[in-house]
DNA sequence: TATATCAGTATACTTTAGTATAGCGATATC
DNA sequence: GATATCGCTATACTAAAGTATACTGATATA
C-alpha cells in the first residue's frame, strides 16, 4: 500500500530527483516568485505591469525576483530602445511548463480542503451547546 | 500558444485555486519538510529514526517541523505507552497524496536542467581559449 | 517650472527562519 | 553509581528574508 514500500519503487529515488525536486522548490522560493510566474502565465509584461498587479511588492523585491528566475532560466528579459526605456518580461518554454507543476498543486490542494480542513477548524463548531 | 490567454483558462483560476496552491508550497515551506515528508513516504517512523536519517537537523527543528505537519492535517502522531516512551509519525492519506505533486516537480526538474543547465554553466567553458 | 513616468537602486531597518547547546524524567544497561 | 536511550523543550543566538523610504536620470506633459 505505501508507494516506496517495494524496493524497485525505491531504486527510482536517486540523486538526480533530490536534485530536480530542489530546483524546482527553489524556482518558487520566497513570498513573491509564485505570484510572478503566476501573473506571468497569462502573457509577458513590463515591470511596472507586475508592480501593479502584484499587490504589495516593492521594486525592490520585484527586481531581485526577477533577477533569480532570469538567472535560473524561467524568464528573459528585454530591453526595448524607447523612451522611458521599455523592459518585458517573459516566462521561457521552461518557466512556462511550470503551469503542470502549479495544476498538481492545486489539485492536491483542493482535496486536501475537502478531506482535511472542514472539521479541524474549530471555528465552526463553536455554535454547539458543551453543557 | 500562451496556456492561459483563453478566457476559459483564465475562469478557471479562480480564488479557490489560489488557496490551493499555497495550501501546498506550505505544506512543503522551509528546509525541512520535504525532506521529512520524503522520508516518511517510505513508511512510519519514530522521531529518533527521523533525526537519523536526516542528516544535520536539530530536534529542535524536527519537533517543530512535525508540530506544524500535525495540525496541517499532513502527519498523524501516535503515542504507545512504553518504556521508554514510543512515538510514530506516519503521513495521512492526504499526506501520501503528496507524491504526486512530488512527481511533477521531478519531471519538471529534469526536463529544466536538460534544456538549461548545461548551456548557462560557465564553469562548463572555462577550457576555452579566448585569444 | 513643476510634476509624472519608466525601470529600477541604495540604505537602513524589522521579521522570520534556522542553529547551537544544554537539559528534562523515566528506565535500562554497564 | 555512571552512562545511554526515548522524545522532546528552553534559552540564546546567527542568518536569511522581507519591508520602508527615499532616490536616480532621461524624457514627456501640464
Amino acid at each position: 500500500m505505501k508507494f516506496f514500500e517495494k524496493l524497485e519503487n525505491v531504486k527510482k529515488c536517486p540523486v538526480s530527483y533530490v536534485l530536480a525536486v530542489q530546483d524546482t522548490l527553489n524556482a518558487f522560493h520566497g513570498k513573491w516568485k509564485m505570484p510572478i510566474i503566476g501573473t506571468l502565465l497569462f502573457g509577458k509584461k513590463r515591470f511596472k505591469e507586475i508592480e501593479r498587479e502584484i499587490s504589495k511588492i516593492t521594486p525592490r523585491m520585484l527586481s531581485q525576483e526577477l533577477k533569480d528566475l532570469e538567472v535560473n532560466g524561467i524568464v528573459t528579459r528585454t530591453v526595448y530602445n524607447t523612451t522611458p526605456v521599455t523592459v518585458e518580461y517573459e516566462l521561457t518554454p521552461s518557466g512556462r511548463e511550470l503551469h503542470l507543476v502549479m495544476e498538481s498543486m492545486i489539485t492536491w490542494g483542493l482535496q486536501h480542503r475537502q478531506t482535511n480542513i472542514m472539521e479541524s477548524l474549530p471555528a465552526l463548531n463553536m455554535g454547539r451547546r458543551s453543557a
